[in-house]
DNA sequence: GCCAAAATTCTTTTT
DNA sequence: GAATTTTGGC
């Protein structure tokens, strides 16, 4: 018990008594008593302190459902975590009668450390203060008989969900090719966040899938999870609604225990959160949810903005309170995010302010030929923003997609700029890291399948192919795991001698190593295992360039074990924290993703690649229309806002993906940016440019309306146009002599023989407008910009 | 059963 | 263009 990693420890038995009362609720004054307020008061003073007036209601607000919208900057999290070191420091709820949810395990890390802060040391610890998953995680591993699973289940990742995937679509004889697992996984994922069992995926959605075989594939998928004792990500949250759903004294006991429920970026809950957390509410009825429609980035992993814009209806008697006071931005900044921000339909509509007396920088807006121009301009100004005394760490690269970041990464490198890569390829994910972890987790949980699959021969032992069908398919047809069935097998004369033998001695070392779990600690196990396997005598034989980084990585696992107190505390922090703690406090730039950058800030941002069909995604757009839309605007809106001081954008006319050049057309974001808060960055050559593709930008495709010549981006263009004449020699801009005064028709004609300095020579197809297409003799047939090709 | 070459997919965002 | 997966030859 003791080593038991779930056990809830001292707190999860305060819940069950009494809590105290509220001293402010009684008012009979004994002297003890009033001491005791007088006490209070001093310790909740530095609480309210320095919070504005809708803050401090924020924290102070009655019992009862509480609705924050909070915008951008305008200090959501400190309202959050005040209220609930408030509830804690007047002693309305004990630490562990709190449930606070929040998304990312580092948001979840940040308010305990601020709730610590706040409360001082000697507060212990919030139990129930997570992510939605490892809370859900944690009431499973307690009940988990309940829902079919033991204590000790598997938390699968998505890697392990597809090859299980994959095997039962092999079952039912589908063409992997035409209907990929990854795809079924991706529809199970969406089934799941919208609460649905297998019985209850309406048959329309089941038959999207391998004409109809997807119902039968998830709920086949269903009972396989079960035999392998696991759970994916999906089930946490959705046997946990289960769970309460089917037991009404589980359900009973966690609403009583729960008095105050707060979750943080409630935009982002999707169906079986909001379940979820509805379910627990009911107890006590005390839910503070904050969020702001505006930042809702996640609707296609299932998030429902509907959650938030319903929120009154759905807990009666709500209270709204609105934090719209920016601390963060300069008026440039926020106007420009504001301004973006209005072309879309559907939010609730609020009024960011703040009352800065400097304007600011306005945002920068810069065109540039290509994508390694982008990321050598960007480095340019990050050099020079830190001479002028801004550090690394103040400066961050946002991109929509992070194939972008490699060429910030090479240009960071050749300079010598110091940048570290958020929310990269991620240690966990490495294949090093996942075989150990693969040897780990077999000996912890033997019916885990999926691990046995991964290393039964790695490093080779001369189990292949055809042994390993044969021992899956005499495990299938008895219900049996495959170590249980190895154990069997090597007794029979099924495998061949060699695989046999082999076999054999895979199981005594599996067994052997399951027998030193409670005498050794997980660490020297860890070693053991990675030594006595082979693993490492494999990389240490491997002689291709990476395998000593490999042998670095497990050295370092083995080190990030020392953390935990147990081997299955290891286990189920990695599965539900697919990141490595990265203790570096040195001064580095960040590249991240805009989804990786929500809820943090930075002086100076950049915000690369505004390109139609990057950005706003093309798939989005393709897949959900209007509403992707929206929800790419909304991104975009979330990068500006991060930025303090600075934010600059840039498009790039030419990007290559795919292996394949392509030209590309400013997004339109960038025309629906307010021009009183936009300024066109210098650029060396690609103004010219940047002034034809504003026209295409502001029309969608095909022809242009003259209503373009309007846009702020084609005014400001001109503008810039016209000064950059002045003052700079053109470069590029000599031999791509952009047309401009004609909007009917540019100086080519069709069967003309051209030139482009990404694509080499060929011959115009078409025109329209300025957009030409060109069937190229090495590239093929492409369309581009006139401004990018010259006559030949 | 193993290795090398060829073919194929991938590039949206993540707990 | 790269990384992964499949194929074919040994």
């Amino acid at each position: 018990m003791d080593n038991d990693p779930f056990d809830l420890g001292d707190d999860a038995n305060a819940p069950m008594t009494p809590a105290p009362q509220a001293a402010a609720s009684n008012g009979s004054g004994s002297i003890s008593q009033k001491a005791a307020a007088a006490g209070q008061a001093r310790r909740l003073e530095p609480l309210l302190d320095g919070l504005n007036e809708e803050q401090r209601q924020s924290v102070t607000a009655a019992d009862g459902p509480l609705l924050l919208l909070a915008g951008a900057g305008t200090g959501k999290t400190r309202a959050l975590t005040t209220r609930i070191a408030y509830k804690i420091a007047t002693q309305v709820a004990w630490p562990s009668q709190i449930l606070a949810v929040t998304f990312t395990n580092k948001a979840a890390r940040e308010m305990k450390t601020r709730i610590g802060q706040m409360l001082g040391e000697t507060v212990e610890g919030m139990p129930w203060l997570g992510t939605f998953h490892s809370l859900s995680a944690k009431i499973l591993r307690i009940h988990a008989e309940l829902v079919d699973l033991r204590p000790d289940f598997t938390i699968l990742d998505t890697d392990d969900q597809i090859r299980l995937l994959k095997q039962l679509i092999q079952v039912e004889n589908i063409d992997e090719k035409r209907w990929p697992a990854r795809q079924m996984a991706i529809l199970i994922d969406r089934w799941k966040n919208r609460g649905w069992m297998p019985e209850n995926v309406p048959e329309g959605e089941a038959g999207f899938f391998a004409n109809g075989l997807g119902g039968k594939i998830y709920a086949d998928y269903q009972k396989r999870l079960k035999i392998l004792n696991a759970a994916d990500f999906g089930d946490l949250l959705l046997e946990c609604l289960r769970l309460f759903r089917e037991n009404d004294a589980v359900l009973v006991e966690y609403q009583q225990r729960f008095k105050h429920i707060l979750v943080d970026e409630y935009q982002d809950t999707n169906a079986v959160q909001y379940l979820w957390l509805r379910l627990l509410a009911q107890g006590h009825n005390n839910i503070c949810c904050v969020g702001d429609d505006d930042q809702s980035i996640y609707g296609w992993r299932g998030a429902e903005v509907d959650n938030i814009l319903r929120f009154e209806k759905d807990f009666e008697g709500a209270q709204v309170i609105r934090l719209e006071r920016n601390y963060r931005s300069t008026p440039h900044i926020l106007g420009a995010a504001s301004g973006l921000i209005a072309s879309n339909e559907s939010r609730l509509g609020k009024t960011l302010w703040t009352d800065a007396n400097d304007d600011g920088e306005p945002v920068k807006v810069r065109g540039v030929w290509d994508g390694e121009e982008e990321a050598r301009l960007t480095a340019d100004d990050i050099e020079a923003y830190q001479r002028g005394g801004q550090t690394f760490n103040e400066m961050a690269v946002l991109v929509r997609a992070s194939f972008q970041m490699r060429e910030f990464e090479d240009r960071f490198i050749s300079l010598g700029i110091p940048y570290r890569v958020i929310g990269g390829p991620r240690f966990y994910e490495r294949a090093e890291i996942r075989d150990a972890n693969a040897y780990l987790r077999l000996i912890a949980q033997i019916d885990d399948d999926l691990a046995f699959e991964r290393i039964c021969n790695k490093p080779r032992r001369g189990l292949g192919n055809v042994a390993i069908q044969t021992l899956q398919n005499a495990a299938r047809g008895q219900g049996k795991s495959l170590f249980q069935m190895a154990e069997e097998i090597i007794d029979t004369e099924e495998l061949k001698p060699a695989a046999r033998r082999s076999l054999t001695g895979f199981v005594r070392a599996i067994n052997h190593w399951r027998s030193l779990v409670d005498t050794m600690t997980h660490t020297e196990l860890a070693e053991l295992v990675l030594d006595e396997s082979g693993y490492t005598a494999m990389w240490q034989a491997d002689k291709s360039p990476d395998a000593p980084g490999k042998l670095e990585n497990l050295k370092e696992l083995v080190r990030s074990m020392e953390e935990f107190e147990t081997l299955t505390g290891y286990l189920e922090h990695i599965s539900l924290v697919m990141e490595a703690a990265n203790n570096d406090n040195e001064d580095k730039v960040s590249i991240m993703t805009l989804h990786a950058a929500k809820g943090l800030e930075f002086e100076s941002v950049f915000l690369p690649g505004w390109e139609e069909g990057l950005f706003p995604h093309q798939r989005s757009l393709d897949e959900s229309g209007t509403k992707g839309l929206e929800e790419e605007r909304r991104l975009a809106y979330v990068g500006i806002t991060r930025a303090k001081q600075r934010a600059t954008i840039s498009f790039a006319g030419n990007r290559r993906t795919h292996g394949q050049w392509n030209s590309a057309l400013p997004s339109r974001f960038i025309d629906e940016l307010p021009e009183t808060h936009v300024e066109v960055a210098e650029s060396d050559h690609a103004v010219g440019g940047f002034s034809n593709q504003s026209r295409f930008a502001s029309t969608s495709g095909g022809d242009f309306s003259a209503s373009s010549y309007n846009s702020p981006g084609w005014q400001r263009a001109q503008a810039n146009r016209r000064s950059y004449k002045q003052s700079t020699p053109p470069t590029i801009n000599a031999r791509a002599e952009p047309v401009v005064s004609s909007m009917s028709s540019s100086n080519y004609k069709r069967g003309e023989r051209i030139f482009h300095q990404k694509f080499g020579y060929g011959r115009i197809a078409a025109i329209e407008g300025n957009k030409l297409t060109v069937d190229f003799e090495k590239a093929g047939t492409k369309k581009v910009l006139d401004s990018y090709i010259e006559k030949h």
